[in-house]
DNA sequence: GCACCTTCTGCAACTAGTTGCAGAAGAATC
DNA sequence: GATTCTTCTGCAACTAGTTGCAGAAGGTGC
């Protein structure tokens, strides 16, 4: 139950349509928190109903009309107490792990290149993470306690692409001699 | 779609009845693909239908009666497919980042705990599947193909709640100095 | 001014995963 | 030998997330 949360958030940080919600969780929130638009539709509908979101009032409300929503006092406050609650982290879930442990069983066919593959692609968003925070988090602006917790967020993603490119580095090297 | 490919594996390593199925899941294949009892009793009903498991003549077939499942030719050949496969990692998904987002826009109460706790957790699935390393992978272990996929799996999940580990250990001694 | 394209919103149907519960089999207890 | 507890299987209903599609608004080109 973390979207309408996600929503709240990036409502926050910019009172956004649906389109540019979804938009900015494909470059932002989404990054650890993704979301299709559908779901995002949907959800502004029951934040709304809730009593969390308003639409900004519009000309011409109809369908098809742009819809700016803002986040009221409720929300605000729904947020705040979400914060503090407590959650388990969830358990991994990974196909790529799953496949490595099938093919123990069958044999690994395949298998390397689809490693490699990966492999690339986390190298690609690491770069994506580090631009950013090249970018968006020069030394002065890690002074504020919430520059700080952002930061940290964006950190944690980098740490991460960082673990699968070195685990994936070492798993090739580990396998690859074996190959024939 | 990883659930039939994952329980095709799990009776591949050794033919099992659900509820067997479903313990190993919660100590072995569980921990990068975890399934409830209820999802593996209907998927191994439809891989029963598919042709790729067949259920172990029992003396009295019915209703509450233990059934044990061994994988068909089928079923392996269908599984030696899947691995050859390609399949995009699946983005991040984490409330404790977004908790984390949304605590620099209303206020980190709370949240230190929340950190705190989430160490701990790390810190003791890191040691069972260090005890799971000692214990099921000695040097002498790492020789073959299959043992050294094996091991490398486990590898990831130690070194992923290791990351876990000082992420959080980083994060609240970057928090931890502010607090007041 | 009409044909076409893009943007934006949203319905409907589907897939995957979770939760609650219930019935049969067998063992344990009296 | 009846009662109760545990084990095992499974149905049904629900929640979350995905995919496909369609309609309105508004711009662009001729």
């Amino acid at each position: 139950m973390s979207l309408p949360h996600a929503i709240l958030t990036a409502l926050l940080e910019k009172p956004s349509s649906g389109l540019e919600l979804t938009r900015r969780f494909d470059k932002s929130i989404g990054y650890f928190w993704s979301a299709t638009h559908q779901q995002i539709y949907r959800e502004l509908g029951k934040l709304e109903q809730a009593g969390h979101i308003r639409a900004l009032p519009a000309p011409v409300p109809a369908r098809g009309q742009k819809k700016e929503y803002e986040v009221l006092p409720a929300g605000r406050a729904e947020l705040g107490d979400w914060v503090g609650r407590t959650e388990d982290p969830k358990p991994l879930r990974s196909s790529l792990l799953l496949r490595m442990r099938a093919a123990a069983m069958v044999g690994s066919a395949g298998l390397r290149a689809e490693l490699e593959r990966h492999l690339v692609l986390h190298r690609q968003q690491l770069e994506k993470y580090l631009a950013i925070e090249a970018r968006d988090f020069p030394a002065e602006r890690r002074r504020t306690e919430p520059d700080r917790l952002r930061h940290l967020v964006l950190r944690g993603g980098v740490d991460l692409e960082r673990f699968w490119v070195e685990w994936l580095t070492g798993a090739l090297a580990e396998l690859g001699p074996a190959e024939h």
